[in-house]
This record gives C-alpha cells, sequence and structure tokens, in this order.
DNA sequence: ATGTCGCCTCATAGGCGA
C-alpha cells in the first residue's frame, strides 16, 4: 500500500476496513500524509489519509447514539466536505443485520439530505456494499440472494442518487458493463473478471461539476496478498 | 453448499464477518 501511495501520491485517500485498533499514522507522516483514523477491535474502521491539512468535523453517522460502529469519517479538507463510509454489508438477507443495513442507509440518506439543503461541497467515498445496477456484476443471478443485490438497499442507493448526488464513475462511464472494484478470493474469481462495482464516490453538484476522471485501478488486486477490493480513484478540477 | 482470507480467543482450531 505504500508503494501505491508513493506512485500515485494522491491528494487524499480513503481507507475502510482496518480490523484493528493499531493504525501506522507515523509511517504515513514520513510519506508525507497526516492521517486521521476511526478504529475498533477486529471489525470494521475507516481512515482518510491526506497531504492538505485536515479538519475532523464527525466520526460517527447520526441518526443512531447507540450505533458504536466505526464506520463513518467526516472532515474537511481544503474546502471539500470529504465523507469516508463502510456502510454495513447485510448478510445474510433478511437477518438483523440486513435491518442494521437498511436503517445505516437511511440515516445516510437523511444526513446527504441536509448537506444537499446547505449546498455544501460534499464527496461521500467508500465500501457501500451496493451493487447498483445489473451492469455492476458480471452476472445478476448469481447475486440475487445477497445483500448487495437486494432491491432494499439499491432502493436507497438510488434515492441517495435522486437527492442530486453523482456516482462519479458511472457518469463517466454511462452502460459500460465489467468495470468492478471487488472480486472474491474464491474460484478465481478475479482472473475471470467475476466483480462486482460497490466502492462509490458520489459528488454533490457543485463537485460533479468539477468531475474530470474516475478509475478504477486493478493492479493492486494482481499482487500477492492483495484486497479483495481495487481502488478507485477521482479526479476533480 | 462451496470456495478464500484475516481477525479474534476460555488460542495452535474453530468461529465469525466478509
Amino acid at each position: 500500500m505504500t508503494a501505491w501511495l508513493q506512485t500515485r501520491r494522491p491528494d487524499v485517500l480513503l481507507l475502510q476496513e482496518l480490523k484493528g485498533t493499531e493504525f501506522p499514522s507515523d509511517l504515513f507522516r514520513e510519506l508525507g500524509y497526516e492521517s486521521t483514523a476511526v478504529t475498533q477491535k477486529a471489525y470494521n474502521g475507516v481512515a482518510v489519509l491526506s497531504r492538505h491539512p485536515t479538519e475532523t468535523i464527525s466520526t460517527t453517522l447520526g441518526g443512531d447514539l447507540g450505533d458504536s460502529h466505526a464506520r463513518f469519517l467526516h472532515v474537511v479538507i481544503q474546502g471539500i466536505h470529504a465523507v469516508n463510509i463502510y456502510l454495513p454489508n447485510g448478510n445474510p438477507v433478511g437477518s438483523e443485520k440486513f435491518a442494521y443495513k437498511l436503517a445505516w442507509m437511511d440515516r445516510l440518506a437523511a444526513q446527504m439530505s441536509e448537506w444537499r439543503r446547505a449546498d455544501l461541497p460534499v464527496l461521500v467515498g467508500g465500501d457501500f456494499n451496493v451493487i447498483p445496477e445489473d451492469i455492476d456484476c458480471h452476472k445478476p443471478s448469481s447475486w440475487i440472494h445477497d445483500a448487495l443485490f437486494q432491491p432494499e438497499p439499491r432502493a436507497r442507493y438510488r434515492r441517495l442518487l435522486e437527492l442530486g448526488y453523482t456516482d462519479a464513475f458511472r457518469a463517466l462511464h454511462p452502460g459500460e458493463g465489467g468495470h468492478f472494484t471487488f472480486w472474491d478470493y474464491f474460484r478465481q474469481a478475479f482472473e475471470h473478471n467475476r466483480g462486482i462495482r460497490i466502492d462509490h464516490f458520489l459528488l454533490s453538484p457543485a463537485l460533479a461539476q468539477r468531475l474530470k476522471k474516475c478509475e478504477i485501478d486493478v493492479a493492486p488486486r494482481r499482487l500477492q496478498k492483495p484486497s479483495d477490493h481495487a481502488p478507485i480513484l477521482v479526479s476533480l478540477r
């Protein structure tokens, strides 16, 4: 990951699924990045790395004071509200975890609606754990029983777009299938490009106007011991 | 149902979440 960081030198990097309480801030500082991390033991965890000064606005998603999962981090960097999310997976369908996912998405919609009312320049990025459309997976029939593909989370994802947010990748690549950000470790899924597009950047109108480029970098997925996700990059004017 | 990976613990195997 540090090799990738040094090669690509993004201004900002949003990380999800830290899965531990240790975060190597010193390492990233040596590479020129300040870091803000929200962690918990074993599960979840999100962090923002930035080459520019970062102001932390919130480390929790509103709407449920009893929710202690480390899944949300809202910062401001160079006037842009960058919100890093690790949206609940929700499997198995119909479980308490599925209900938590839907409730979390309703809370996110409420928050994103507020930001729209205030007309803030907002970028929400991260692992949404939602396959928005059929073209965002290699074969819909393989996913019909999965929480990431259910009508309810997909309707809630569309609701976020209806609030006025732009799916950065889809806006620049309309109708293009075969572009994924996640492939299972099983059965050589990556080698066969049997994946899903679940990591997204949603941009408020002011930032959507500045959208220049959005690409998925599949190269890290080919390395030894890779993450099951590939990074998605967005460039703004 | 299964496949793989990485974390955790009443730990060196099995459960859990992905």
